[in-house]
DNA sequence: GCATTTGCCTAAAGCCTATAGGCAAATTAG
DNA sequence: CTAATTTGCCTATAGGCTTTAGGCAAATGC
């Protein structure tokens, strides 16, 4: 009986290969096991539950993309700072949907505290010094702005916009405009 | 034998009801048949299978949402509109989480045109003809509209905004003020 | 009243999660 | 270098959800 080498590391990146290609819904401990030709049960020496597999590929996926992130906003700041960052949002969410699904898994509140989605705030936060906001609008910009990019992203995705002739880059270009100009309206100074 | 007296609208609004008791994702056909105090084959008779329990769940939820729409929208112009139009689609998602959820079930595109989906894109493009935008902007603008208040609904509902201190109601206000803001100054006049 | 249709039932198969217990491979200890 | 222990994958099993097939009784129609 040769062993097949699994642990969680491997089975949460195969995962996160699988919610790619068929979903996120579509990844079950199940699915897995085939994948690496093992029975299921052999799966629950690795991982407590499906729950912690999902939870895992989350985790995973909001660590890629702050990490993507934090690449993308090197040496830029307002505007361009802005794009990068909504590019790699976008980007990431067009090349890996099923890792951009996982991030919207709800964590419990202790996992969501100890994740990436930490830096995810803090690096909004970031883009919006060059627009020198007080608080509480900078507040109310990182919740507009995580809303537009998550929404955009995740109706676009699921086809929302596939209805109409106009370019979603286009859209997407006008709306990053759109946003840079109103922050910049809000300024403090 | 008495019989449960089911039609495939009794098992869709009972179905809504579950889903923003337990979540969406928690409809099942099981689930309802219990419900009705009722074996599950029984449900078969009046729907094909759970897609379409889920499918009936997200148009009654589209048509639902619509109405509101439509409602808080007489009479108002601009701003105003524009507002209302938020609200409602605000309330409605804190209302009915779970029919929340499944307005943004995937839809074959042929049911999607067929549904009321049809109305929100309407209303959406009525809102904007208070604000006087040329093509290709307004159907830009419908986009973003589309995705702010779809993404700050779906974070807020997750739970995504209290971490912080700031009401979300007041980012809520100040979000609608800047789009304003935006589209009037977006104004081709 | 009798025939047909309709509505709910039991039975059964397939797939998923999850637990318990077993055996062999890998690792550690003497 | 062998013996003891741990670890990894296995079989068996049980429970839940979906779906199909076939049966019987209630409702409907002629």
């Amino acid at each position: 009986m040769v062993r097949a080498g699994l642990t969680p590391e491997r089975l949460t990146r195969a995962g996160a290969e699988l919610a790619d290609e068929a979903g996120f819904d579509q990844v079950t401990l199940s699915a897995l096991a085939r994948r690496f030709d093992v029975k299921v049960a052999s799966l629950y020496s690795h991982l407590k539950s499906s729950q912690e597999l999902k939870t895992r590929i989350a985790l995973f996926a909001l660590e890629e993309l702050a990490d993507r992130v934090t690449a993308s906003l090197a040496g830029r700041a307002g505007k361009d700072a802005l794009a990068a960052f909504a590019d790699a949002y976008r980007d990431y969410a067009r090349e890996h949907p099923g890792r951009y699904d996982a991030t919207r898994l709800r964590l419990d509140p202790e996992t969501a505290a100890a994740s990436a989605g930490v830096r995810h705030a803090q690096m909004t936060r970031a883009i919006l010094r060059g627009y020198d906001l007080a608080e509480p609008d900078q507040t109310h910009a990182v919740r507009m702005l995580g809303s537009v990019f998550h929404g955009y992203v995740s109706l676009e995705t699921a086809g929302g916009f596939s209805h109409t002739a106009v370019d979603p880059q286009e859209s997407w270009e006008w709306i990053l405009d759109s946003l840079d100009a109103l922050l910049r309206a809000r300024a403090t100074s």
